[in-house]
DNA sequence: GTCACCATTGAAAGATATTTTCGGTTCGGT
DNA sequence: ACCGAACCGAAAATATCTTTCAATGGTGAC
């Protein structure tokens, strides 16, 4: 039997359809990004459908559908379809009054508050529904018990590679970020088994991020990567890979906005995954560094 | 084509199916009514099955689930079976309870996951409630004529100070970001009229944000502060305050993580709003800025 | 510019699932 | 015991889904 875990699909909440479908389009083909589009625009409608009738609807073939289907993580269209079923269903009972429109050049200021925090809101629930939780705690894991921990990330992802070492320093763990790739790859030669390489690049195909991370690999560190495209090049690198979520992006909205909204969530993730596992040493570091920072306040706050 | 009619099978709401089959038990053969509690009770579940499946599951032949699926009004078990799905979909769906409770130490990785992302939307819907747009228009006037501008933050806040620079930089702005609070003092000393200093500071106590601002205040610039508390020392040098949101802590989540979120969307409108009134600008800079990185990026993705 | 190569695609064959048919079985009535 | 009707399931028939494979078109090397 080949349709025995519906139930699992049914597990990610209603909107990650869409969401996937944006994250895997790039690395999908023409055809098959057609009927990416049709399944995410109307699943309701393409539920209905068979293989054949779909086929004909986006005007390819039903190879291409089942490939789809294939690519979007189901065993087959059958799959896809009963997914989509339910996802019509959810649709149905909840409302989605949904701000689609994209933000304008004369927008007043006070919609472009509301877009913003709905488009980052939304970026956080699709990449809460993408995120593995087997590769994330396996992260966990590996950041929990690592030697040391190496956080590679250029530009806007150097941040947030930052901001993951910063948080791992106030639990007494030893980590550091490197935006510089030659300093990064130097220090990538110091790792081995046992330590922790971490890459951070939204495509995926940032050689500066990616080149430390294959040293790291080759000295048989344990490689994370977070990226936005499961299937890009610093892949091939890394034995654990976190999603983020990739929405859509407008010319005012660069995409690097909701990629770090993502990023920092799946950073928050990892921290909090990793306090918990080293809760021991961790509360009471937490708890010092709080203190420790108490003097540099102002004590009156008028 | 014999399955067309999914979607008014969905407009019946969910729990009508118990009752349905409550209605038609009577007029049911035995084996019939052994298919429909099968159903009845377990829609995620047969969803999952085949005709054979769920034949072999109720001891009974394929012949009479199809009537079955038949008699509960349906063109065939296809049909039962898609519904069955959207049915499980909605119950999930329903039980989708309020992430109320705080992060727990023995909390599996996926509900971290689901309650990090719950927060954080929270938090932003927060902010984006909190934010005063006129001040927030000032702001961002001021950014769009200032000759130049400095932010100021440490730890954390430092990272959103960056953030922010980087983007301001890529529409063409001249802004810096401070984190020594040496050397940015030593600047302050440069600004005047016309120009913006930006302090970002959760607590709005952090001495070494406040000394910088109060310099540039001094010397006429305009000074805007991102803090969650609008009473604290850091507004008495500032000409506009945008306030953040500030979420309930936990043990293992610190204040830092949401109030980043919420600084982050502040600054994010700041950027937006800039990129508005400097478009003509604007625009081809953020184009430019891409295709100069283009080749940053290996080619290969797929 | 031409060629070789690889990715992409759809047609058709093959496999699976669903529906229908049909004959056997059971059960109640006479 | 016999009859008839409803019930049921095995298997054939059909629809649907999946896989294979050859044709196509595009891309990079030379």
């Amino acid at each position: 039997m080949v349709t025995q875990d519906v139930k699992e699909s049914f597990g990610s909440p209603g909107g990650s359809l869409a969401a996937k479908v944006r994250t895997l389009a790039p690395s999908m083909t023409r055809s098959m990004q057609r009927v990416a589009e049709a399944v995410a625009s109307d699943p309701a409608g393409c539920a209905a459908l068979t293989v054949t009738g779909l086929a004909e609807l986006t005007g390819t073939s039903e190879a291409t559908v089942v490939r789809t289907a294939r690519l979007l993580g189901y065993p087959g269209y059958r799959d896809l379809r009963l997914a989509l079923a339910g996802l019509a269903a959810q649709q149905q009972s909840g409302r989605a009054p949904a701000i689609t429109t994209d933000i304008a050049v004369d927008d007043p200021i006070a919609d472009v508050v509301a877009k913003l925090a709905y488009e980052e809101q939304q970026t956080l629930a699709d990449t809460a529904a993408g995120l593995d939780t087997v590769q994330l705690d396996a992260a966990v894991t590996a950041l929990a018990g690592a030697r040391r921990t190496d956080v590679y990330g250029i530009g806007a992802s150097g941040l947030v590679a930052q901001d993951l070492t910063q948080k791992l320093l106030r639990i007494g763990l030893i980590a550091h970020a490197h935006s510089d790739p030659h300093l990064a790859v130097t220090n990538a030669v110091q790792l081995r088994s046992g330590d922790v390489a971490l890459a951070i690049t939204h495509s995926g195909s940032t050689g500066d991020v990616i080149e430390p991370l294959r040293v790291a690999f080759e000295r048989g560190a344990t490689t994370v990567a977070i990226t936005g495209r499961p299937d890009s090049a610093v892949t091939q690198y890394a034995d654990l890979v976190l999603t983020t979520s990739t929405s859509r992006e407008t010319e005012l909205r660069p995409a690097a906005m909701s990629s770090r909204t993502s990023q920092l969530l799946v950073v928050d993730c990892l921290f909090v995954g990793v306090a918990q596992r080293t809760y021991e040493t961790a509360a009471p570091a937490l708890a010092a560094s709080y203190e420790a920072l108490a003097h540099r306040h102002r004590s009156g706050s008028r």
